[in-house]
RNA sequence: GGGCCCGUAGCUCAGUGGGAGAGUGCCUCCCUUGCAAGGAGGAUGCCCUGGGUUCGAAUCCCAGCGGGUCCA
């Protein structure tokens, strides 16, 4: 085994005369200009020292860093790129924000398959960590939202054996190094202060030696070298204690902040000072924070010693206060009062600028991925806005933040922010109500609120254990918030991942990728080719199945296989006299498998026919799909952004991410869009430009179903109108899909939208079918189609008058067999009058006569044998000691069933319609034995 | 994607297997004409939908639809 200690023995350190030193405080090793240096000079071996003394020539604003930085690795051969979303999950599935430069550029380009924009190149990439959510704003350094400035270089090492997307050596660590050291010098750095140090990098399967770069006491970069890769066999144990190896790839990774930078050529006491002065003098403004020279002055000085928090719970950071405190010899408590309202102020101005990234890359509130962490972002920062009394709407906050980034969609931003904002309203209302209730419930008792209560509150219903104990103590009922609450939170996700593993024939590997000849001319639906191979298929328990099913192999093929949400091809193949069935096409590592029922014979000539009307179905709804998405995006704003796309033969589905439910008009207007469309018969062409120029030209936008791998994307355009990366079949112009309906929309998950439309003769088959459901209501009716609402809404208005008549009727009725109950059995018991009675009616009828003999003095043993069941209902006056539920008990007993209810009211029965009247007769004596019990 | 919670009067909700309730709002009347006033009476319900269990379901089970929330 072998440590990374040789790679950081530069030609160039050795050159500048560099030396390498041990830090005497932590043990790290680290390169310097200074002989006489002993500390690394990172917190909390050191202390910031530019707080007040900028460690640059001059004070630059984050643009103008930006713009420095950014040009300064133009004018050193550097391509400048234009940063990729925020929303990392719009490229990668492993990941939902971009957290770092490197992402723009995992997993494909990084393993070779997919060259890079440029090489090398540099960008400002916007990131967004939650991982640092609890640390904003206290620590004075750390932000949620950030740019990493970044220069990057991709090189491929010269005996690599397998092809790769880019090749050769841009430039390793030397000129990684240098570069960082003359972007320095052009700023204005004292350079005998920079130290660079040894600090190997380990992350996601990926490692290699890498240096921080720290100066004035303050990280300002990070240079990485991505060189290994996870390997069992390798020989080199890294930190994390696995084993790694060389790659055919390496790569330099840099890291530059962007704040961290404008706050070192500023030297204010906080980085949001530097970064966004207005933001956070507007917010002083509305939360009146006005602190005197003094007050401020402490405020400086406590910064300045900040640098050595790092929070990772609330404890550490009363500790780190109190040693603040001290040292600054003021009292704890007055610290706190001074610095908490600014910290939450810090953390808004982040937190809005963190929103503004994520609302203005198209990210929208859900209870899923990306949208998710947004909402908590947005809630927290509403609770920060209501702690410290800032007296701004928070979808202004978020627009001055998103007005400087430069988004274009504001008037979307701010509208999400307002709904989102209104529904978290209602949820703390909701909640507010219900732990009022609980709050009473416990208020006398002395009782706590359980533990369980509290985290019931918090999964189910949204509800922080903090308001909970607000509101609690409002209403006299105590909580106990046990420390580790999130913990038991997390208990009750404990959740069991299954994991299944497919397995691949190895014999597939060996075949060459199928020639797809569907590109080519989508109208063809004849082909002749070679059968390679067929594999014949078992049953999924392992077992032979009665039917012969195989996976047939041809060198080229016209039948499409399922993929990006368009299911296969069917149709048939034909060798000399056999002609076998092709009912579902596959492919795997670029080769197509179509199942048949038949074996064609391995290396015969076989003639392919494909299903022309299922293709042509298919082939409408597709390109249909691209209208719908386009019209979505035209009715409902920019943000709309597909979800999830599944095409089928009579309707197909588009789920798009949008932050409210699409109303009645704005589907009317999708369809309306839609069908222009189609109507202006617009030519619908293919190409394969190289990604970058279609980057360069249509924005990631173009990769509304995932992003492709390969050097060339295949884009499908619809005039001038919509244009996405596509690999699916369409029709030549639009006029061919005939006529698109929007069928439904439904709430697929929070934030996100189907719509279920059909295409073609799908849409009229599709409109007739509920023409025909409307025009069998109207016949029912016996009315006019279009009065069919009216006339149900007449309908059902006199319905439940007539349920209520009939309520009347029952009572009217009961009160009169009460009265004067003709075939009544009376039976006289201690001056009290039993009525004993069958009547054949329904139990609501024998619930009413009951009661209405009650209202008489007399007990009522009612029996009906209606509907097939004998009932019984046995009423009780108050002042007559029999109990109802015993006599009902016992009559059903005798009927093969049961009842009960309160004693003086009792409903039961049973299936033996028989014995009914059997048991009415001992009903009598029923009654007289209880009573005497 | 997964877990959990909830669908009952216009609104907010109680009701845990047997006669659909409360508060508020609404209508009528009375008392007062002091500020979300008091008193009396009244109307309001496919108890989300569909299946199942049961003699009997608002209530239990399953599925669906709709809303909410937490986690990755």
């Amino acid at each position: 085994m072998s440590t990374l200690e040789a790679e950081y023995r530069l030609d160039y350190f050795e050159e500048e005369g560099f030396h390498r030193r041990e830090c005497s405080s932590c043990g790290v090793h680290f390169w310097t200009r200074d002989p006489d240096r002993t500390t690394c000079g990172e917190p909390p071996c050191a202390d910031y020292s530019f707080i007040g003394d900028p460690g640059f020539d001059e004070a630059y604003t984050l643009e103008e860093m930006r713009e420095a930085f950014l040009s300064f690795f133009e004018d050193h051969d550097h391509e400048r790129i234009d940063p990729y979303p925020v929303a990392a999950n719009r490229w990668r599935d492993d990941v939902l924000l971009t957290q770092a430069s490197i992402y723009d550029f995992q997993p494909l380009v990084t393993s070779g398959k997919t060259p890079p924009p440029a090489n090398p190149l540099a960008v400002s990439q916007p990131c967004i960590r939650m991982q640092d959510i609890d640390n904003v704003g206290k620590t004075g350094r750390h932000t949620m939202a950030f740019e990493m400035m970044a220069h990057h270089a991709f090189n491929v090492r010269e005996d690599a054996d397998e092809e790769y997307a880019y090749e050769g050596e841009v430039y390793w660590k030397d000129e990684t190094v240098r570069y960082c050291d003359e972007f320095f010098e052009s700023m204005g750095a004292t350079l005998e202060e920079i130290t660079y140090i040894e600090d190997p990098w380990v992350g996601g399967g990926n490692a290699g030696p890498a240096i921080e770069v720290i100066y004035k006491g303050a990280e300002l970069a990070t240079l990485v070298f991505m060189c290994m890769e996870q390997d069992p066999d390798g020989d080199y144990e890294l930190k994390d204690g696995n084993t790694y190896s060389y790659m055919d790839t390496y790569i330099v990774d840099t890291g530059y902040g962007l704040e961290r930078w404008t706050w070192m050529s500023q030297g204010t006491a906080t980085v949001y000072e530097a970064i966004y002065p207005d933001a956070i003098e507007f917010l002083k403004e509305h939360a009146g924070i006005d602190y005197s020279e003094e007050e401020q002055a402490i405020v400086n000085r406590a910064a300045k010693l900040a640098g050595r928090l790092d929070i990772d719970d609330v404890d550490d950071m009363e500790a780190a206060r109190g040693d603040i405190a001290a040292k600054l010899d003021v009292d704890v408590d007055e610290l706190r009062d001074l610095l908490e309202p600014l910290e939450d102020i810090y953390a808004i101005a982040d937190h809005s600028r963190t929103l503004a990234y994520m609302f203005g890359d198209g990210i929208v509130p859900s209870n899923v991925g990306t949208g998710y962490l947004a909402r908590m972002v947005l809630r927290r920062t509403k609770r920060l806005v209501d702690t410290v009394g800032v007296d701004a709407p928070l979808d202004e906050l978020v627009d001055m933040q998103a007005e400087r980034l430069g988004y274009e969609n504001r008037d979307t931003i701010r509208d999400i922010v307002r709904t989102e904002e209104r529904k978290y309203r209602k949820t703390l209302d909701r909640g507010a109500r219900k732990v009022e209730s609980i709050a009473d419930e416990y208020a006398g008792t002395g009782e706590a609120i359980p533990t369980e209560t509290l985290i019931e509150m918090y999964d189910s219903h949204g509800i922080q254990p903090d308001m909970v104990a607000d509101i609690a103590a409002e209403r006299g009922a105590t909580v106990d918030v046990p420390d580790d609450f999130y913990g038991l939170v997390a208990d009750r996700h404990e959740e069991v991942t299954d994991e299944e593993t497919g397995e691949r024939d190895d014999r597939l590997a060996d075949l060459p990728e199928t020639e797809k000849l569907y590109y080519d001319d989508q109208d063809r639906l004849e082909f002749e080719a070679v059968v390679l191979d067929v594999f014949e298929v078992e049953a999924d328990d392992g077992e032979t199945t009665d039917d012969d099913v195989y996976d047939v192999v041809l060198d080229q093929t016209m039948f499409y296989p399922e993929g990006g949400g368009q299911p296969a091809d069917h149709g048939s193949l034909t060798a000399g006299e056999t002609t076998v069935e092709v009912t579902d096409v596959q492919e795997a590592d670029g080769v197509v498998l179509h199942r048949t029922d038949g074996d064609p014979g391995t290396g015969e000539f076989v003639r392919g026919q494909i299903d022309g009307e299922r293709r042509r179905r298919l082939m409408r709804h597709h390109t249909a799909t691209h209208l719908i998405g386009h019209a979505a995006r035209e009715v409902l704003g920019d943000h709309v952004r597909q979800a999830g796309a599944q095409k089928g033969l009579d309707s197909s589905r588009l789920d798009v991410r949008h932050y409210e439910r699409i109303s009645r008009e704005e589907v009317t207007a999708i369809e309306r869009v839609a069908n222009d469309l189609v109507m202006e018969n617009l030519p619908v062409d293919q190409e394969w430009p190289h990604r970058h120029e279609a980057e360069a030209e249509h924005g990631f936008d173009l990769y509304q179903g995932g992003i492709p791998p390969g050097t060339n994307v295949r884009l499908i355009h619809v005039g001038d109108a919509d244009v996405q990366a596509c690999a699916g079949t369409h029709v030549g112009r639009t006029g061919d899909i005939g006529a698109v309906k929007v069928l439904k929309t439904e709430p697929v998950q929070d934030g996100v939208e189907r719509l279920v439309f059909a295409a073609g003769t799908a849409a009229l088959e599709a409109t007739q079918r509920t023409e025909d459901a409307l025009y069998d209501a109207a016949d029912v009716l016996d009315v006019d189609p279009l009065d069919v609402p009216d006339t149900a809404e007449r309908f059902f208005q006199e319905w439940k008058e007539r349920g209520k008549e009939i309520d009347r009727l029952t009572d009217e009725l009961a009160a009169a067999r009460a009265s004067g109950a003709d075939d009544a059995e009376e039976i006289e018991l201690d001056g009290v009058t039993v009525v004993v009675q069958r009547l054949d009616a329904d139990s609501e009828e024998l619930r009413a006569t009951a009661n209405a003999m009650v209202e008489e003095g007399t007990v009522a043993v009612l029996g009906s044998g209606h509907d097939g069941s004998a009932q019984f209902v046995v009423g009780v006056p108050d002042d007559v000691d029999v109990n109802a539920g015993e006599i009902v008990s016992r009559l059903a007993q005798q009927v093969g069933g049961g009842g009960g209810g309160p004693p003086d009211f009792a409903q039961g029965g049973g299936p033996d319609v028989d014995a009914l009247d059997d048991a009415l007769e001992a009903a009598g004596e029923t009654v007289r034995s209880l009573r005497r019990a």
